[in-house]
DNA sequence: AGCTGCCGTGAAAAGGATTTCTAGCATGTG
DNA sequence: CACATGCTAGAAATCCTTTTCACGGCAGCT
């Protein structure tokens, strides 16, 4: 009973197991694999011998035979905003469930370093990838992963035949717009994400069709162009203060930004809803402890984590070919107590 | 010039390349990692076909000969922890700027997951691997890594002899205490982290040398053990409050029970400080959100990154018998508006 | 001029698991 | 009873790169 013999420190290879259990490697892998049947006999030994030697195949090795890793990778662009928290979160959950592990990237909004996990993660071998693109991804670096299957998530890239699972962005500032035009109001400011992308262009449209939608004739001095950002609010918020007369509804386009909003919102007194109506997009962890309560757009989070992974993991399955699709999924207005009628309404 | 031939998607191996050139795999080779000279001659015959046939080595194959992968592993217990998202990127910025890529996996507070991303992580064979771990982690999986590097950062796992880089807890929350008794107080109530992991005793034992200071007798029923989790903050606060006296200050161990504090707080109606002092330990984005703004411990979170990072490129680049070292950083009080000198005081 | 030594190069082995190919044996069928 | 079939298990090929080994040629040294 040689159960001692950890004291040697390298790596057991499967030629060892094999010798240890008087087989040979072939029948060891199978015993492994269970891809051909082994009698019963050599399975007991060749078993006791795994046991006995504590073997773990090399999984490099396998990779180079061509077999899946089991893992799939996903690159976010923003690591600290609570929303890709939630998707990654769903991510995991589907992919464990399956069997896959899931590993992280951050690309923190910078092309540069997204071209770079895309190439680490190939070159790690995972079986698929999940992105949420950059505000300026480029689609050669996509093209390069020949065919590890896509899912992007949130933003699509430009160019770029991929699936996708995204929120209705134009129906999600529709709502909140259509409910704030509902009680009255008809100066509405916005603090818009970035023009370039397409989250940001999308809940811009939704706010021009929804004030379209009201007769509502949109004032270009209401729109304040952000970049989702936390200072980005705060300064865009302080601006929206300034003009006069000021507007009696803000609708804040992204969780940071929001933040931003907020504290401005709070050193400059404004009394909510009183003074001002606000409502946010993306939910935020905070939002029951401002008085009042904020009202919010939620976007599906855990949700477009639990589809994207599920869509990539069909994908990896075998549907490679079929054409590629796009889930949308619908955002939710959620009404708590800082959207009132406007005071001159 | 076969420029076209891109059609063929099988990628192309180097035998292919050296083919193209008219040499061996090994010139090959040579010329790609400058290992041994390769005259001009056919040096240049091996570049053009490199750039003619755009080849990139098998990083399987490379990796099988037991070459760097200059990736790091991070394993963190709480992917929603604006405390973790700070360390992150502390690690990214400090492992990109050496030329290395981050590998992040989240554990969720379950050993199991745990385990199961170490062992991910080392069958992708990264350099090294920084790891927070979970309340209950085995030792076993970590001497599973054999060679492999690892910095622990913010708590230890008994009976692991490993590096590691952590904040002084007990400094942290006896500062906060001692800064407390200072204004007055001395009915000093404390929402603690769990009594299984090293953050949540040190935490509480910080509070205890403070009041022991300060004279104060301990007072078992000011002292409630949450999770770590937000609920927890909320239903402990919700017991703090049902007190008779009430207790006149507050101190919350992490920022997640502190956002569930406030809630509670803020539902009940208490005014802050004027009812009642509130330190929080962690920073939090919505610290200056509150009315007013929290009196918090901040930890240097991108510091304990950049340092862990830093720690752990050092034993990859060859310090590895070295003997274990701990990095001890210093937290930080924050004096803000929610601590005043107690009513009655 | 002859011998030693170095340099550039190709052939071949190593690295570890999977998979195809092949052989042997036992069973089933005509 | 002979031949075909099926199953198990080992040998060997394969995946792709790196590295060692071996060899031929050229220059330098005595």
């Amino acid at each position: 009973m040689p159960d001692t013999d950890h004291k040697d420190r390298l790596p057991v290879t499967i030629v060892e197991v094999a010798a240890a259990a008087g087989v040979s490697p072939a029948t060891v892998s199978r015993v492994m694999n269970g891809t051909q049947p082994v009698s019963a006999r050599l399975r007991r030994r060749v078993e006791r011998a795994l046991q006995e030697y504590d073997y773990q195949p090399n999984p490099m090795a396998r990779a180079l035979k061509g077999a899946k890793t089991l893992a799939i990778g996903v690159i976010i662009s923003d690591f600290a905003n609570p929303f890709f928290t939630s998707v990654v979160r769903g991510v995991e959950d589907a992919a464990l469930e399956a069997g896959y592990s899931v590993i992280l990237c951050n690309s923190d909004e910078d092309p540069e370093r997204e071209v770079r996990y895309l190439e680490l993660l190939k070159s790690k071998r995972i079986d698929g990838v999940i992105v949420s693109p950059t505000h300026d991804s480029s689609t050669a670096a996509y093209r390069r992963l020949d065919g590890i299957p896509i899912v992007l998530i949130d933003r699509s890239v430009p160019g770029l035949d991929a699936d996708m699972v995204r929120v209705d962005n134009i129906q999600g500032s529709y709502e909140a717009i259509s409910y704030l035009t509902g009680l009255g109001h008809t100066r509405i400011a916005t603090i818009s994400g970035p023009t370039d992308v397409t989250t940001g262009i999308e809940r811009l449209r939704g706010y021009h069709n929804a004030l379209q939608d009201a007769g509502i004739e949109a004032d270009p001095a209401l729109v304040k162009v952000g970049d989702f950002r936390q200072t980005s609010g705060y300064e865009n918020a302080r601006q929206l203060l300034d003009l006069d007369p000021r507007p009696t509804a803000l609708f804040v386009a992204n969780n940071l930004m929001m933040l931003g909003a907020m504290i401005a919102l709070t050193e400059a007194g404004v009394q909510i809803p009183a003074d001002m109506s606000v409502v946010g997009f993306d939910e935020v962890d905070w939002a029951q402890l401002t008085r009042p309560a904020l009202t919010v757009v939620t976007q599906p989070a855990f949700e477009v984590g639990v589809d994207s992974a599920e869509f990539l993991l069909r994908r990896i399955a075998g549907e490679e070919d079929a054409k590629k699709q796009t889930l949308l999924l619908n955002p939710e207005l959620i009404v708590r107590d800082s959207t009132a009628a406007p005071a001159g309404g």
